[in-house]
RNA sequence: GCCGAUGUAGCUCAGCGGGAGAGCAACUGAUUCGUAAUCAGUAGGUCGGGGGUUCAAAUCCCCCCAUCGGCUCCA
C-alpha cells in the first residue's frame, strides 16, 4: 500500500495497480478526457502500474503535457498501421515534433503520396477499434528476443545501448513497440491526426547510414487545433516569398543561370536598394566607413586567413591563371584587414569601422537550396570593426543598439538572442576564446537583452552572438550575427601603435546586422506577406482614372506626386474601374488613387487603402501629407495614418 | 550530396502510347465604365535537356539539369 494524493486527499492504493483503475475507481474521474497522470511531477501514462506514492495530477486533454504523448501515441498508431499494410517494414524511431510526429522506417518499397492516404485510412480504422494500449515491462535480454525475432534490427540495435536491465515495451492490439511511454490509455482517444509529407532521412542521422523513410504527421488532442494547424500551414504557404516574389516580380532565379543564383528583377532591386541606402545613412551616422572590395583574390590570402583550412568545402574551387591560383570570395573579412593594413594605424585610429556590402559566393549542396533564403551568392551587409580591446564593450553595445533600431523599423518588435561558444574545431588559445566571450554576454547584460548559450556553435575564429527575429506570425529567421575575432588580426600581423608607444594587435569584430540581403528580403516578404509598407513598396500609388477621359488629370496628378519623390503609376489601360482595382490590389500597392468625374470637378483625389477596401477622399495636399508621413515614420499601414 | 515527388504556353494546371489543350495574362477590336474579374476575336509550345525502346513518345526506359518536401550541412 503506498498514499497518492490527489486534489488534497489521500488515497490508500496497493502497489501494481494500474493508474486507468486508480482514475477510475479511487479518484473517481471519468478516464475517456484523461491522457496521462503526473505523480510528484513525472508524467505516466494510465497504463502504468503505481509503484510508490506522491502528488498526483491528472493530465486533461486541455493541459500543455498532453500534447507531446498524444502525438507519441499517433506514432505508434501509424507504425501499426504501416505494419498492417506493409510486410516486412522494420521500424526505426518515431518522436514527437513541435506540431505532430514522424516515424522513420525501412522498407523494401517506396511510399507515394497514394500510400499516405492508405495509411492514414488504416490509422482511423485501428482508431475505431479503439485498442487498450498497454504497458509492459521486461528484462531487456528477452526484449532484444523478441525484437530479433521480429527482424526489428533498428530496435535491437537502440535495445543493445540501453543500459538498465528492464526496458518498456507498449502494446496495443498486434503491434508492440520498443518505448519508454508514457502513452494514451486507448487508439481511440487519438482524434485528431493528418499525415503530412514523405521524406527521406538517414538512421540516426549520420550520412552515411542507410536512407529511411520518414512520414511526417500532425497530431494534436483537439480537432480545432489540428485545424488551426492546417491553417497556419496555408498561411505560411500564401506568404511563400518565392511565390510572392515571381508574383510581384522581385527576384528570379533562372535554370540557365544556376541554382541558388538570384536575379534582381526591377521591383525587387528597387526594395533592396531602398534597405541598402537606409542602411548606409544609419550606419554612416554611427561611425562606419565604407568600402569596396574585389570578388576574387589570391588563394594565398584564403591560406593566410585560415578559410582553406576551415572552410574550404563550402568555397568555390580554385582558378588556375598564369600560374597564380584565385578563388571567389566566400567572406569579405581578409580584404578588410588589407585595408587596415593600408596605413601605419595609432590607438587613435580606433575603432575602425569598415562597412561592405560585400557579394561572397559559398557552394552549398544543391539540395539544400531554397528561393533566397539558402543561396550560392550573396551580399551581406557587412562590417568589421577594429578596436583596442577597451573599446570592445562599448562597439558590440553600439552594435546591438543599431540593430534593435533597425529591426524596428521592420516591425520586427521581438527578437531572440544567442551566445555561442568555442566549437570542436578552432584556431586561437583558450584564453582569448574566454576573453572574447565575456565581453559579448557582459556587452547583452549591459543592453538588458535576454539571451541563450548555445554551446559550441562558435565560429572557428571565435564567439558570437546570433540574434533571432520573430516574424508576424511567430516564426524565427536567423538575421544579426556578431563575431569577436582576436585570430585573424593575428594571422595578418595587424598591429597599432599605442599611447604607450608599443605596438599591439588589434581585435575585430565582424558583424552583419541583417546578414544578407537576400535572405533579409525574403524574410521580410514572408514577414508582410508581400504587403510592404508604404516606404518600401516598389510602386506606392497607382492612379486610377475611372474612365478614359479622366487620363489627363490623372497623368497631371502623377507628376505631381513624381515631383515630390514618389513612386507614382497612371493606369491608361481602356479598362474597367473593377478590374483595374483588382489588378492593383494583386500587385498590392498600398494606394490606390481613383479619380473619375467628380474628383476631377472638385480637384480632388479619392484614396483607396489596398488590402483593406476603404475609401476617403481628399485634396492632393491633404494625401501628399499623409503618404509623406507614412514614408518617414516607416508607417506599417497606410489606414493607420489620420487625416493631418 | 542522399531519399521521394514534380517539370506541358508568361502564370496555374489538364492530357499519361496514335490529333498539344483549358483558364488567367498578352495582343486586336467593341464598350467609356465609380472601388477585387465587360464582351468578342487573335497569337502563343523542340511538352526541362540528352539518349534509348517503338511503325509511332508529352506519355514507357536510362542519364543529366532545375524546382519542391525532407535528411545531412549551414564557418
Amino acid at each position: 500500500m503506498v498514499s497518492i494524493v490527489y486534489k488534497g486527499k489521500p488515497y490508500e492504493i496497493p502497489t501494481g495497480r494500474r493508474f486507468q483503475d486508480v482514475v477510475r475507481d479511487n479518484f473517481k474521474e471519468n478516464v475517456e478526457d484523461v491522457i496521462a497522470v503526473s505523480l510528484d511531477g513525472v508524467l505516466l501514462g494510465l497504463a502504468s502500474s503505481v509503484e510508490h506514492g506522491g502528488e498526483a495530477k491528472i493530465i486533461w486533454k486541455d493541459d500543455p503535457e498532453a500534447v507531446g504523448i498524444v502525438r507519441h501515441s499517433s506514432a505508434h498508431l501509424m507504425a501499426q498501421a504501416i505494419k498492417r499494410l506493409f510486410k516486412g517494414v522494420r521500424l526505426a524511431i518515431g518522436p514527437a515534433t513541435d506540431t505532430g510526429f514522424y516515424y522513420d522506417v525501412d522498407l523494401d518499397v517506396s511510399l507515394g503520396q497514394e500510400d499516405l492516404a492508405r495509411i492514414e485510412e488504416e490509422m482511423a480504422h485501428i482508431r475505431d477499434e479503439n485498442l487498450p494500449i498497454e504497458r509492459i515491462e521486461m528484462p531487456r535480454e528477452e526484449a532484444i528476443k523478441l525484437f530479433d525475432g521480429m527482424g526489428e534490427r533498428y530496435k535491437v540495435e537502440l535495445l543493445k545501448e540501453i543500459i538498465d536491465d528492464t526496458v518498456s515495451l507498449y502494446r496495443q492490439g498486434e503491434f508492440i513497440d520498443l518505448c519508454r511511454g508514457p502513452h494514451v490509455s486507448s487508439t481511440g482517444m487519438l482524434r485528431a491526426f493528418k499525415l503530412e509529407s514523405l521524406a527521406g532521412a538517414y538512421w540516426r542521422g549520420n550520412e552515411h547510414n542507410p536512407m529511411l523513410q520518414r512520414i511526417y504527421g500532425l497530431a494534436f488532442p483537439k480537432e480545432e487545433q489540428l485545424q488551426e494547424q492546417i491553417a497556419f500551414l496555408e498561411e505560411v504557404k500564401r506568404r511563400d516569398h518565392r511565390r510572392l516574389g515571381a508574383q510581384l516580380e522581385l527576384f528570379a532565379v533562372s535554370e540557365k543561370v544556376g541554382g541558388g543564383l538570384i536575379l534582381w528583377l526591377p521591383n525587387g532591386a528597387l526594395l533592396r536598394e531602398l534597405i541598402e541606402s537606409d542602411l548606409k545613412a544609419r550606419q554612416k551616422r554611427a561611425g562606419y566607413q565604407f568600402v569596396n572590395t574585389p570578388h576574387v583574390a589570391l588563394s594565398e590570402l584564403w591560406r593566410t586567413s585560415g578559410h582553406l583550412d576551415f572552410y574550404e568545402q563550402s568555397m568555390f574551387p580554385a582558378m588556375e591563371l598564369e600560374g597564380a591560383s584565385y578563388r571567389v570570395k566566400p567572406m569579405n573579412c581578409p580584404f578588410h584587414t588589407q585595408i587596415y593594413e593600408q596605413r601605419v594605424r595609432s590607438y587613435r585610429d580606433l575603432p575602425l569601422r569598415l562597412a561592405e556590402f560585400g557579394t561572397v559566393y559559398r557552394f552549398e549542396r544543391s539540395g539544400t537550396l531554397h528561393g533566397l533564403l539558402r543561396v550560392r551568392g550573396f551580399t551581406q551587409d557587412d562590417a568589421h570593426v577594429f578596436c583596442k580591446p577597451s573599446d570592445l564593450g562599448a562597439e558590440i553595445e553600439a552594435i546591438l543598439g543599431l540593430m534593435g533600431e533597425i529591426y524596428r523599423q521592420y516591425h520586427f518588435d521581438r527578437y531572440e538572442v544567442f551566445l555561442s561558444t568555442r566549437p570542436e574545431r578552432y584556431v586561437g588559445d583558450e584564453k582569448s576564446w574566454d576573453m572574447a566571450t565575456q565581453a559579448l554576454e557582459s556587452a547583452l547584460k549591459a543592453k538588458g537583452i535576454a539571451y541563450q548559450i548555445d554551446p559550441g556553435e562558435g565560429v572557428f575564429y571565435g564567439p558570437k552572438i546570433d540574434v533571432k527575429v520573430l516574424d508576424s506570425i511567430g516564426r524565427l529567421w536567423q538575421c544579426t550575427t556578431i563575431q569577436v575575432d582576436f585570430n585573424l588580426p593575428e594571422r595578418f600581423g595587424l598591429s597599432y601603435t599605442d599611447g604607450d608607444g608599443v605596438r599591439k594587435p588589434p581585435i575585430m569584430v565582424h558583424r552583419a546586422l541583417l546578414g544578407s540581403l537576400e535572405r533579409f528580403v525574403g524574410i521580410l516578404t514572408e514577414h508582410y506577406a508581400g504587403y510592404f509598407p508604404f516606404w518600401l513598396a516598389p510602386v506606392q500609388a497607382l492612379i486610377v482614372p475611372v474612365s478614359q477621359s479622366q487620363v489627363s488629370y490623372a497623368r497631371e496628378l502623377a507628376s505631381f506626386f513624381s515631383e515630390k519623390d514618389l513612386r507614382v503609376q497612371v493606369d491608361e489601360t481602356d479598362e474597367r474601374l473593377g478590374l483595374k482595382i483588382r489588378r492593383s490590389e494583386l500587385k498590392k500597392i498600398p494606394a490606390i488613387l481613383v479619380v473619375g468625374k467628380k474628383e476631377e470637378a472638385s480637384g480632388t483625389i479619392s484614396l483607396r487603402f489596398a488590402g483593406s477596401g476603404q475609401t476617403r477622399t481628399m485634396s492632393r495636399e491633404q494625401l501628399l501629407a499623409i503618404l509623406w508621413t507614412a514614408v518617414t515614420s516607416r508607417t506599417k499601414e497606410l489606414s493607420a495614418l489620420s487625416v493631418g
